[in-house]
DNA sequence: CGGCGCAATGTTAGCGCTAACATGAGATCA
DNA sequence: TGATCTCATGTTAGCGCTAACATTGCGCCG
């Protein structure tokens, strides 16, 4: 057996992940050193044409693909985005990160989705575990966040896109913001329905986050400024709402306030239960209950009768979020920091 | 200006995430090496319990985490699980998504999530992609993959486990797979159908991926046997299968085969849509129409007439092929490589 | 009581890549 | 016609961490 000084460098090479193809072989292979095996992948404008080719050719015949860690290590620059939403129990954050994922996806940036579950809390200890992915931004759903969430963000450097929301206060005038007012859109629908001869509209809402919270506050500020504001025609509970949770709602604002002619919900999922239970019950909607919706999923036009709701732009919201994160990250001072995407009323039979 | 020779090493020191607490920092700070901070947050039995602390308590006063490319490129374990799923339109997947994270999160596990949009090229093309990052699983939904899919995962040596389905032929005997026989769900609910009295029984199939076809195989298996198959009263188009769809699916059955007593639609969505349209066009469900479908999404129990449908265990899906996943990582040898979950029947109103 | 095993901690090297600077060969200009 | 610039490529070092081996100190045993 040699002894301690002589095995000292008697190591076994470590190839950590055997068969993986490095870009050291693909410069020995093509004849040249590993940076220009780099530069022809990331910046292809910066070696010959003949050498490129060259290069391209030897990465298809070894299938060599870069390894992103040891990228990230070298250059700092992650390519991943941690994108924060609060549910994906419904379409309405899927249809946001389908369009985050056509912006990034092509500019080679990976994602990371945390499901923050509507807790601040969540949020927070998602925030500090994806720090150690060294992200290039953050795409954070608006709503409340805790003052050591709002910290990291702050403190990080990294660019952050807040999206959905417009009316929150406390987002700091150089926060870029991409989304619609809720409150507004809210406000709409309300008046519309006054519009419509309906006096005695109640409201339905779940899950209690910053943005039901706002629509709330806009069907309670035209309601009152036409004097038909009655606190008794509101239920609000803070489970998750469901379709199932639409149904039981409506049956306890019926036994709260019969007298009721609509009733607006903070959500679709609300206003297709309430609708079901109306059909259960034998109410005629919209003849004796008129229905109203916000977000217009899916199903929503195909009820009987169709759901009369509120469309939200929200594959656009996260496209336009993505390419205001895109351009904070190359550094490009903002054009502009909010962005209101607005809403659409959908009338449909329901109202 | 001083001479080449002398600038050679007066280079900027390269802190590329400047402000990054680095476990050298935490090292210094608590007076032991670098190592030993590694080993107190990886193997922290492997440290004397006085260290430990000392340890834990510059950790948190510095804000330190660890950089997770360093540590991926230092180990080879990137602690990342590639997870392809077909699609994100309904909450199908996103079921099986949350089983997947509520076992991988906990154990530091992250999440690449690929939206394959039933598209094996996609999948082939996500998959290239993800090589980049040396994930340390696989966990792919089962169905139609290229080739070159086959040949990239097996060569990768990387753990995989396939998702959803039991009745493919061409898994082979040490592929694990977890999930449900969609074809023998499919003959439950036809013989269910037949059970109660349908004689006429139709089939509405959307997207026609592999899932869709063992089901349609189940439904006229049964059929056939019953001496009561009609190609006639089967309508399939390639479209992703939703309400709307349904809708016009129905009316395409009716004006085909309007002598149908009940339709079975391969999944909740177009049910729920053809459940609407004979609420539109007056016919009633089940009394002139029953209607089935598959998946028991959330509005099936609430819909006037609640669907009939398959229950399957999506959930549980995820959690086991993520715990099945994490044993192999692990490597070791499974106990079993395919876990049959069942499914249930939701006999409810509609038929 | 010397050798051994074991537990706790340290030293060294290197994972695979790219930033920063260096070099050399033309092109450009006064 | 040399000084300067530009472009294409190369050399060196190091990103932050952990595997592998080394070292130290202690208890234990025959």
């Amino acid at each position: 057996m040699p002894p301690p000084a002589e095995r000292k460098h008697a190591r076994k090479p470590r190839t950590r992940t055997p068969g993986q193809v490095t870009i050291a072989e693909v410069a020995a292979k093509a004849g040249v050193s590993a940076i220009t095996v780099s530069r022809a992948l990331q910046t292809p404008e910066r070696v010959s044409a003949e050498l490129r080719a060259r290069i391209e050719q030897v990465v298809r015949e070894l299938g060599y693909v870069p390894n992103r860690a040891a990228r990230t290590l070298a250059s700092a620059r992650s390519h991943t985005v941690v994108v924060l939403v609060p549910s994906l129990s419904n379409t309405v954050f899927i249809d946001t990160l389908n369009g985050i994922y056509d912006v990034l996806r092509p500019q080679g940036y990976q994602l990371l989705i945390g499901n923050t579950h509507y807790s601040p809390a969540e949020e927070e200890r998602l925030l500090t575990t994806y720090r150690a992915y060294n992200p290039d931004g953050f795409l954070i759903t608006g709503g409340d966040h805790s003052s050591a969430t709002r910290r990291l963000l702050a403190e990080s450097g990294t660019p952050t896109v807040y999206m959905m929301e417009l009316d929150e206060e406390h987002a700091g005038p150089h926060d870029l913001c991409v989304g619609l007012s809720q409150k507004e859109a809210a406000q709409t629908m309300t008046r519309y329905l006054l519009e419509r001869g309906y006096r005695r509209i109640a409201f339905l809402a779940a899950q209690l986050d910053p943005r039901t919270l706002q629509r709330r506050e806009g069907y309670r500020q035209v309601l009152r400024a036409a004097g038909r504001y009655d606190p008794a025609r509101e239920v609000a509970v803070p489970d998750p709402s469901t379709v199932g949770l639409g149904a039981e709602l409506l049956d306890r604002l019926l036994r709260q306030a019969p007298d009721c002619d609509a009733v607006f919900c903070c959500n679709d999922d609300l206003a297709q239960g309430a609708l079901f239970q109306c059909q259960r019950r034998g109410l005629r909607v919209p003849g004796q209950l008129a229905i109203a919706g916000f977000n217009d999923l899916a199903a929503s036009a195909w009820t009987v009768p169709s759901i009369t709701t509120i469309a939200t732009p929200r594959y656009a919201i996260g496209h336009e979020a993505a390419r205001m994160l895109l351009e904070a990250i190359a550094g490009h001072t903002p054009s502009r920091t909010r962005l209101d995407l607005g809403f659409t009323l959908m009338a449909r039979e329901s109202a």
